[in-house]
DNA sequence: GGACTTTATAAAGCCCCTTTCCTAACCCCT
DNA sequence: AGGGGTTAGGAAAGGGGCTTTATAAAGTCC
């Protein structure tokens, strides 16, 4: 809300830190190039990340007559980040260390039925428990849980505001979490875990706006605008599964027709195979990821019938990320998460002629649209970044009373 | 792109001056308390702008035991401002002085066949002598005069680089004005024109996010995001009206078809009305302005025509305003530009029906969605309100060398 | 006229970032 | 081996911003 200065100390460090992570080792002049910011600002936000042990002065450079850069790097064991990716129906936890390299993974399946917060809750600390003796980390070197949750949240109280796959309303998710979890906890929804997945590692790095669009079986758009998040004012934006691409199209589970998940989802993508060709052999009923797998080989092989299927997706998603070039003008649009991920390249082929034939001609020809380059599961790593943003951004807080420097954290701490 | 602390006291200076415009007299006291600084900033900011002549002291409130506060407010002798609207048949030109207040209006038709950019820039040189001469205004107190102009503008170069309507390219439309107009210029299009009036003046003022949606000929939405006006990467943002809303629907003079534009244009509101009602008395063929004007009065006497075409846009306009309301989650809509005025609110409470029909609840729960309160033509006072910034964007700006106090700027400079 | 209250300005402190200066570290050459 | 030349990195100074605290100014009330 109120900008202070405060707020640029904090982009740069996670603009430096950032750039670490993506490049490892490298020296403060690299960074200093890489951020636009002076070297002396490199240096101080450098010390801080040491002083924090994220990262580590790994050596020296080869010098041609001049001293050799100090080369830092990111110490992989100095921290780890779990992200929770709760579905409809898995809860998928992954633990990184401080490169964001996945140490441990574990997924439990939530049946139908299961859906009581009380139940999810469960298979959560299970899964968060599983991979923390898993990777063999000391509870203490856990720098927080990020947790993407379906739906409305909100992030400050840590309340699962409306889930709609399960009806949930005002779950205190964060609350129950804590039960079982002592890391600090971070919530928020997978469109924006994603996005910031790829803001920070993907596709959308260095972009000051970015469209993320999100490709499972439920869809949307992740808002990269100014080089920040863009979350709306309630913690919302970014819904653009549900706008209408058809008027009185498809029944979508929202209630209202012709949404454009209806279309591009990934049940959306099965009823148009079913359409086209009602008895194929690509079709698995009741199984999206079989579907979309058949889909994807069949684009491979050339099967006509994938192809036209693809062909006709791409048409109704052609359209609606015309939408979101229009409207946001972005520098790039990421395609993301398994759907995308799945039907790849042949996919952002076809799309990006549809969009092209969509978009006006200006916005469309500053505007990249690429797959995502991620390949692990993104709304994991987005809740792992979470985390990281989360940890990072308590740094700078002053230490309490300046005469006598006492402990402030919540551990005792008797300097 | 990169930010620095500068840009927080730009932003408090728009704030501070904002406040005073739309609360004029005030007291240091109320801005501090309306913009969340602190006293002895506001009294700096003030401070400033007293110095600028751009607001005065205007004698003090009443006190009840204590000294008693000073009143400023806006010096409305202090300087002109001058909004220039371009359009496809006309040129409005209105002169503003610091308080906004229209203190001159001036007009030129430009004739299909004289859209040459020299004719367009005489018509426009024309205008603003009038309204010069009229105001009875020496030269000196212009501060500047803003320009809009339709299409994608390029506003650090002046360039419009590309004008549908005239099929410019490339024109250097602010090097072609500066040779007769010697006043600061600045360039934008309509769409952000329209929205800076809105942001500063009408019903965004206060909004960290907000949509103006311009309903004229064309169609378009200016977005407010984190209080300021999001411009895109090649500065398109915000071309809502070439969004497709039907499939393979109408034919669009961008060349596709289904644009939003099409339906909810002024020119698509007459289609509609043909298509409901071939030959109704409602329908001025070839007047846009007066088709429109029978049909706002058609909805105030119940004519059954009337109020089914209204409808019948309103179910296009909601649907595509949804989209807006998904994606951005704002705090409020704004209906603003010509055709939302002559409607008028039995438009805004029939599009309000029908977004909430389309968009989901939760976001459309948050949001807001009004007629502009801005009286007179947006985009002139927009185009205004773009050389009011420019105006005060220089204020901070240090006075070269810091020994000798001489000049730096573009001319000769011996040293 | 003094006491109390409230406003406005000045001073000091803190947080940023950058520029400048100086020392450290390394290469190469003599 | 010992001096230049060259590059890195840190410390200090400087400029901009905002806030809190102290002080001066201008009223009202008793």
């Amino acid at each position: 809300m109120k900008r202070t200065s405060r707020d640029i100390r904090t982009a740069n460090r996670y603009e430096v830190l950032r750039q670490i992570i993506a490049e490892s080792p490298t020296s403060r002049q690299e960074l200093a190039a890489a951020t636009g910011l002076s070297l002396a600002t490199v240096a101080t936000l450098v010390g801080e990340l040491l002083d924090l042990h994220m990262i580590t002065e790994v050596g020296f450079e080869e010098s041609a007559g001049g001293r050799p850069r100090g080369l830092v790097a990111v110490n992989a064991s100095g921290g780890a980040l779990i992200g929770v990716d709760i579905a409809e129906t898995y809860v998928h936890v992954e633990l990184f260390d401080l490169g964001l390299n996945v140490l441990a993974r574990a997924e439990e399946d939530v049946r139908p039925g299961e859906s009581l917060p009380e139940q999810v809750v469960a298979h959560v600390a299970a899964a968060v428990g599983s991979v923390v003796t898993q990777a063999g980390i000391e509870g203490a070197r856990v720098l927080g849980v990020g947790v993407s949750v379906p739906g409305q949240v909100d992030r400050a109280t840590g309340i699962s505001e409306y889930a709609p796959n399960w009806d949930w309303h005002d779950v205190p998710l964060v609350d129950l979490l804590s039960e079982y979890i002592a890391y600090p906890l971070y919530l928020d929804n997978p469109l924006r875990a994603v996005a910031v997945a790829e803001l920070w590692f993907g596709a959308a790095r260095g972009s000051q706006n970015a469209v993320v669009v999100t490709l499972g079986t439920g869809v949307g758009a992740g808002l990269v605008l100014g080089g920040g998040l863009h979350r709306g004012v309630s913690n919302s934006a970014g819904e653009w599964g549900h706008n209408t691409i058809v008027l009185d199209g498809r029944l979508c589970r929202c209630g209202n027709h012709g949404c454009v998940e209806t279309y591009v989802g990934a049940p959306g993508i099965m009823l148009n195979l079913r359409e086209l060709s009602p008895d194929s052999e690509l079709l698995h009923p009741g199984d999206q990821t079989a579907t979309i797998d058949a889909l994807a080989r069949g684009m491979l092989t050339g099967d006509p019938v994938a192809v036209e299927v693809v062909r006709h997706t791409a048409r109704y998603l052609g359209a609606s990320v015309a939408h979101l070039v229009n409207l946001f003008n972005p520098e790039v649009v990421v395609l993301s998460s398994w759907v995308a991920a799945a039907l790849g390249e042949p996919l952002v082929a076809e799309v990006r002629e549809a969009v092209a034939r969509h978009a006006l001609p200006r916005p469309m020809a500053a505007t990249e649209i690429v797959l995502s380059p991620i390949p692990t599961d993104p709304a994991c790593l987005g809740a792992a970044t979470f985390a990281l943003e989360g940890a990072l951004q308590s740094v700078g807080q002053r230490s309490a009373t300046k005469r006598t420097t006492s402990a402030r954290s919540s551990t005792h701490n008797p300097r």
